[in-house]
Formats: structure tokens, sequence, C-alpha cells
RNA sequence: GGCGGCGUAGCCAAGUGGCUAAGGCGACGGUCUGCAAAACCGUUAUUCCCCGGUUCGAAUCCGGGCGCCGCCUCCA
């Protein structure tokens, strides 16, 4: 099957091939570690973590890498506001990255490279920049000469005269040009430095992912990705920067994901209108937020609201149930040989197709909202069967209902969700409902004897007043041939 | 101001020239139930922001409006 990807150097969707048959080499722009991150970046994470999913179940093998920007002007202010060392802050916070990302299920990257492991290949790039003279030392720091390259600006579609309205020299720049950027900083006092040619300083934020990117993928590779805030400037400089020093193409598809929003504004640190993951994690499920961001293709604009990540959950609620619910019939002893009527049969073969469907909306340049909505189709097709299942129960359905969620679990994989066993998850969903109510198990059965005593004696009234009860407390009781079940208001 | 994107049901959202405009959340009616809940069935956009054009045919292409958002400074 093709793939097809939107290319943001291209501005439309086109076929991707990669460079060395079979391979792929993948590099997104990870966090800076100096805070704590927020669903912007559990977008972005998330989304490359389904992409690599899919690319690699697509038959490709992956290399991907995702950097550590672990020096810069954010990480020393923030250090010196805390009183601690800027490898003791980055430290904390990649730990609490690993903490989220681990939380929602985003896989390590193949290599984590930092900045600051790679001084020297920075060094040598800048050098070569330098021999090059597509770079100048000035007063210890060394930029780039943006009107050396004659592309700056193909990624984002700007030409230099619109970019220099805006571009200025800020105090303590040596630029010659205001369109230039820092490719080296010199050391100011207090600062943490490494030895260079040009002095004691640091890299510039740009320079560490050309300089990382082409060491473990080669100076042509096929994918970089990153949110749609770095294309301008941070991707265009990495084009300029790579391209400047090889003489040869840098990266061939450039993939760019859409922010979060909320009320309808760009969440940023800057804005401070900002939820951090682990926020969210302690209210919702982890599944629920990966179905959230995946929700809407990855280039749009994702709007975050309290109600939208309840929707995400009354969806993965109901994935849930039913998987539990088919485990249940798979479980059960029947005897009885029953036929099974045509449309079950129906839903049986489109869940059969599902996997299949699945690889078509995401091989159209990774179509996860589309992609969800088979699956969401497929979990209408169990509970379509589980119906007739419970009416006319035969030993026949057990087969089809192992064979259907296998099915949606397997498809459901490269998305991250569904990964739970269905008991384990309605049994958590169910004692934290629990003990919100501040019931024990042992009254709540209570209440549940006392209830269906009144039932069997048709006084109603008292059976609904403890129904309601319970209902207003977030357990809902459920009568069935087996008795009275309870679970939490799912 | 320059560049880019978006506007599909009550809400979220897929669909980029032609089969009944996916799917989720919600609402309403039915089946089931003592009544409920869950689940299933049905209803919920004769129409895709507005106006004009191209075409046998447009949500989808083109032109013009209106509205919203992003980038142009650090940002996933």
């Amino acid at each position: 099957m093709s793939l097809f990807i939107y290319n943001t150097l291209k501005r439309k969707k086109e076929e991707f091939v990669p460079l060395h048959d079979g391979k792929i080499g993948i590099y997104v722009c990870g966090i800076t570690a100096y805070d704590r991150c927020h669903i912007g970046h559990a977008r972005s994470a998330v989304v490359f973590d389904v992409i690599v999913r899919f690319l690699r179940k697509s038959g490709f093998d992956v290399t991907f890498v995702r950097n550590f920007t672990d020096i810069d002007d954010k990480i020393i202010n923030r250090s010196n506001k805390e009183g601690i060392s800027t490898s003791e802050l980055v430290e904390r916070e990649i730990g609490h990255f690993y903490q989220d990302m681990d939380a929602l299920g985003v896989k390590r990257a193949d290599i984590e490279p930092r900045a600051t492991e790679h001084i020297p290949e920075i060094i040598s790039l800048i050098e070569r920049l330098v021999d090059r003279g597509y770079a100048y030392e000035a007063g210890g720091d060394v930029y780039f000469s943006v009107r050396k390259f004659p592309n700056y600006g193909k990624l984002s579609g700007r030409d230099l005269e619109q970019l220099l309205a805006g571009a200025r020299i800020m105090p303590g720049e040596h630029k010659v040009d205001p369109l230039d950027f820092a490719l080296w900083k010199g050391a100011k006092p207090g600062e943490p430095y490494w030895e260079s040619p040009w002095g004691k300083g640091r890299p510039g934020w740009h320079i560490e992912c050309s300089a990382m990117s082409m060491k473990y993928l080669g100076e042509t590779f096929d994918i970089h990705g990153g949110g749609l805030d770095l294309a301008f400037p941070h991707h265009e400089n990495e084009i300029a920067q790579s391209e400047a020093a090889t003489g040869k193409q840098f990266v061939r598809y450039w993939v760019h994901n859409g922010f979060v929003t909320i009320k309808g504004e760009k969440m940023s640190k800057s804005l401070g209108n900002f939820i951090t993951i682990k926020d969210i994690l302690e209210q919702y499920h982890p599944e629920a937020l990966r179905l959230f961001l995946l929700s809407k293709h990855y280039r749009s604009p994702l709007d975050y609201s309290p109600e939208s990540l309840n929707e995400a959950t009354s969806a993965l609620d109901r994935c849930y149930k039913a998987l539990f619910e088919a485990a249940q019939i798979v479980e059960a002893p029947v005897k009885k040989q029953r036929p099974l009527p045509e449309h079950v049969k129906e839903s049986a073969a489109f869940i059969k197709g599902l996997e299949e469907k699945v690889d078509v909306a995401m091989a159209d340049d990774f179509n996860t909202a589309k992609a969800l909505g088979h699956i969401f189709d497929a979990i209408r097709g169990v509970n379509r069967i589980l119906e007739e299942a419970r009416r006319k129960p035969s030993a026949l359905y057990k087969e089809i209902l192992k064979d259907s969620s296998r099915q949606i679990l397997q498809a459901a994989k490269i998305f991250g969700i569904l990964t739970e066993d269905p008991g384990a998850y309605i049994e958590k969903r169910n004692l934290a409902a629990l003990e919100s109510s501040g019931l024990s198990l042992k009254e709540l059965e209570t209440l549940i004897e006392e209830r269906n005593n009144a039932r069997k004696e048709k006084n109603w009234e008292r059976a609904d007043e403890i129904r309601d009860s319970l209902a207003q407390k977030g357990i809902l009781l459920k009568d069935t041939p087996t008795g009275t079940k309870w679970s939490a208001d799912l």
C-alpha cells in the first residue's frame, strides 16, 4: 500500500518513498527540559508515537531519534531562579517527561540525544560552516549568514525582505545582519560553557538538531517532525545550516503537527493558558487523553476543554464495556449450538476487515480520526453480536467474539488504546466510584440486598429510592437476569 | 501589514469532483425492564459560512465577501 504524507516543504500531500528501500530515518524535535510538559507537548509526542508505530507496522525498519534540548537561555534562567545547576534542572525535568510519557504509553525513541553530549559534533559542524563561508565569528559568538544561503525561507514560505522588517539586533548580540542567527554563543559570566575554537561558550538552539540528526540519520534523511511553531525559525534554520554545510538536501519530508488550543487560543507557556499532562492524568485515563489527541487530524488545531476529555472518556468506556461483555460470553458455559443469524456474520465479517480499513486510513497522511471511526464501527459490531448472543445463546458465539475482540485489539495497537484488560479497566473504574461514594463494599451490598428484598415485595418506591440515592453517589445499578450488578457511572 | 490555515448537525469531527455527507458525545422515540440502566433499532445536516462562476455533476475546483486562528520573537 502506498503511503501519502503531507510535506510542509511542498505544501501538499505526496507519496512517501524512503531514501533507502525499507528503511526510514525520522527525527522529531523533543522538549527543552526546563518545565513540566503540557497537553501541547503530549500531542506532538502521541502523534509521532502513533506515526512511528504505523510505519513499523507497515514493515519499515525505522530509526526514531528524538532529542532533548538540555542547554539554552530558558534553562539557564530557570535554574538561576531556582538556585540549582542547569544539570539538576534538566535531570529533574527529563525525569518528569519520562513519567508523563510512560503514563501516556508513549514509547521511547531509539536514540534520545542531548545537546550537551554532542558538543564536538556541533563544533565541527559550525567549523564546516565557517570554512565554507556561511558563518562568521563576532565577539565570541558565531553567526550564520542568512543572506549567503539562497534557499532561505523555502520551508516557511518567507522572503528575506519580509523577515528583515521584523528582525533586529538585540543588545549583546554581535551579528552583522539582523537576519543572521547564532550558532555559538560566547559564555557570559556565571553561565555554563564549553571550550571551542571561538572561546568559551555554548551552542545555539538550532545547530544541535542539525548536528545530532545528521550524526544518527545521515546528511540526508527521510522525515523530520515537530510542532508547527517550530517550522519557523527553528526548522528553517536547520535546513540552512545543514544544507549549507553538506551541499545536499537535508530532509525529504517535513511533518508538522498542529497546536492544542484552549478556548480557541494556542496553549503555550508564554500565554500561561496551559494544562500539564500530570494534571490531566490525575483526572482522566491516559488512553482518554490519547483518544482525544488522536480524534482530530494531526495537522489541524485541536481545542482542549474538560468536556472534550469527558467525551473521550465516554467513548473509551464504550469500547472497554463491549470488550468486557464479549469476554464474559467467551467464558460462560453454553452447550447449545444454534446457528448464527446472518447479521451476526455480517458484523463479524466487517470486523475481520477492520485492520485493513485502519491501515488504509492511516496510509492517507495518518488519518487517525477516520481510523478511529472504523474502530468504533467495529465496537458497534461487537455489541450487535452480543445483543444476539444474550437473546439466543449459542456456543458458536464464543469463537466469533473471541476473534472479533482480538481483531479490534490488534487494530487499536498503533493508537496505544485498549491496552488494558477490559475487566481490570472496569474494575478500576468501579472501585474508584465506590471510594468516592463514601460507601464500603459491605454497605453497598447490604443496600443492594435490601433493594432486592423490596423488589420481591414489589415495594418499588423503596427500591427506586435506594437506586436513586446510589446513582447520586455515582453508582449505577443494573438488574440483569443473573442478578443485580453495580458499576461506576460509565 | 506579509505569509499560511480553517469555517460540515446541539457539540466534537471525517470526507477535497459523482454510490445513502463516516464516526464520537448529547437529545428524542422504540425494543428490553416493575420502572430504570446498559445494549440494540430508529430519528436528529435535502445539505456543508455567504455570494457568484467552472462542470452533465461541487462540501470538494475558481473568484469575491464575512468570520475565526496561527506564524512573522522563545514555544510541541
